[in-house]
DNA sequence: ATCTAAGCGAGACGGTACGTCCTGTCTTGAG
DNA sequence: CTCAAGACAGGACGTACCGTCTCGCTTAGAT
């Protein structure tokens, strides 16, 4: 088992057609941006991707199992959401807070909600996708949030990955009621969150 | 119409039948409750109803119309989740914001999601939920939060309907990702919020 | 309410379209002519009935089901198969049954395999066609067979029921052997079942 | 080839697997005689007999194929369907004919039916068909009624083969119909097309 | 006291999508 | 080169709902 596998208990026939499976998971993408997911139908994906709609149900269990792999390869959400260093945490943390919140007041909120929607629908989508918001957050957001602790920006009692959730929070909130978002009513909350004292 | 003169524009026959439109609500409600918003049929709303299909069609727009009105009548979301004064206002927040978080790892928190995933997908619906959350939280944990500020318990700084919304969009992100919540946890955060200083 | 029928039990609602029905059948006859049995589809037939598939199986329980009523309704089977009246039953009934045979070596033998066929599959389906061919056969070759006893023309101990049968059944053995039928044979054939002494 | 030398033009791999061959056709038996030609499927014999589908549609073009080989070995069509031979052929082909029809009352005429529905849609298929059956009956109803015409009991005039084919297709005939037969109707038409005189 | 005209229950209609089953072909690795 | 296994594109199956339309009934203001 070390590095090669045990080779034994080997199935023979045919292997699964790698190409099948990006055709599909490209359509799904494209027809989930552009119809959302309530409106995805299997049916449809299978035609787009010249796919026979068994083959769809031979390895996926629905919609969501498609979705949820969507998200994983990233074929889904492009959005890298890079969180700049001003050296100024809190007008770096109200920037990238406003542009999620922008972002979302444009087109791609839609998107979004319907892949909250679909969250809501499907307890195994929505790990994924709480992994996967996680994973970016961490790589964004948090990351300069530790950064400014080590600095010394932040009071102590701030905790990074909870002030992480709170903001991801709030956008949830205002992206799914649709409701937009002043900047100076931002900037007042990352300074209330982080600046405290 | 400026005297409101007696003839012009009456209709005559029948008006809109009050039986009909309750048990619309009643059942609509009820399956909403057993099976989700996704699994909601208007065909078995009517046939539960007892009601003919187009009464319903007559009426409202769909699903999320008549989920909407449900909410509206309040005929959905039991919870009136009051919040309790024991002039401790961290502890009082704390306890609340567990019970709620306790009531979604019950049973009710698929209701929540199923809810949340309408309003991801319909925005009038959207904006009843947000209305009608937001009444809630007036009359409970808003009030309570004022009443605090009042007694000088929360630092001059805590905005208390940014606090409200913070508080519930960390409920909406542990409902959506099925995370349970641990009660210090919970304490930290409020403390965090709150008694910053 | 004087000579009609007993009103109550009388359900409200709309009514079954004719047109649905009378679009499905012949949809069904044609492509049954066009295609045989056993490739007729219930896609196919609502698409070019331009109907829903419900609406078929609504009132039928499937392809049986819709070419036994077609059988019923006449749509299909077409043969009148009149026998003349020469004078000599020999004669007549010979020539009946070399244009059945012919027939069969033609091109509408398929459809009537495809009926055999469905026949053997099908109860219901067997009934009706047996139904219809003893119709059939009553205002023809029975008819004539009648006459000629009336006439004196058989012996007395030709069963005309009987014969009939036999003489279906010998179109049914070539038909589904596609043997084809030599014009000397039949007429000895004939001899040997009528004209014995 | 005279001698069979040993090198040129030999196929080199394994040769035809017989097992997997009689495997096929004992499973396409069974199948058939468990659910009927309409419901026999290729992966349902290719299942049952453990053998690769690919196995099947080498060597075979399809259902009709694989029945039709069934009835030439002999592994569907049991029926040896003996005549006896007590001296009075009028009895002996009575008996045999009831014999057949009660059969088909029972449980066998399924098959049988499902034989013809077979040979309706597939001209191979139904030429086997014949051809078997015209050899059964050669070595039973025919041989006995060629005895009894050399023993002079049957009027000259009696056509053997003519004679058979109409018994069969009386057979068919009722069996497709699911008709009973009376034994008194049987033996009266046996005289007839026998006895004449 | 009619006479409209709407609301009602029921449910048929043309459709779309579902998830399953089978077809006939192709692919893989073993023998 | 055959075999068992089984993935593939395709297509029909029979079911469930959609939103619209139609039916015969009941009801209530206007005439």
């Amino acid at each position: 088992m070390t590095a090669g596998v045990s080779s034994s208990a080997h199935r023979n026939g045919p292997v699964r057609s790698d190409d099948a499976r990006r055709a599909i998971l490209m359509a799904t993408a494209e027809q989930f941006m552009a119809k959302g997911y309530e409106r995805l139908t299997i049916q449809g994906i299978a035609t787009a991707a010249k796919v026979g709609k068994q083959t769809i149900y031979r390895w996926w269990g629905g919609k969501a199992d498609l979705v949820a792999e969507c998200l994983v390869e990233g074929v889904l959400w492009d959005s890298g959401m890079v969180v700049g260093d001003t050296g100024d945490v809190v007008q770096d943390v109200a920037t990238w807070l406003r542009l999620l919140l922008d972002v979302d007041q444009s087109g791609a909120g839609e998107s979004l909600r319907s892949l909250l929607g679909a969250a809501a629908g499907d307890e195994s989508l929505a790990r994924h996708l709480d992994d996967l918001m996680r994973g970016q957050l961490e790589g964004g957001i948090t990351r300069r949030l530790r950064l400014a602790h080590e600095r010394g920006e932040l009071a102590d009692q701030v905790d990074v990955a909870l002030t992480t959730e709170l903001l991801l929070g709030l956008v949830m909130v205002r992206t799914l009621a649709r409701r937009p978002s002043r900047t100076e009513e931002l900037e007042g909350l990352v300074r209330l969150l982080l600046d405290q004292r």
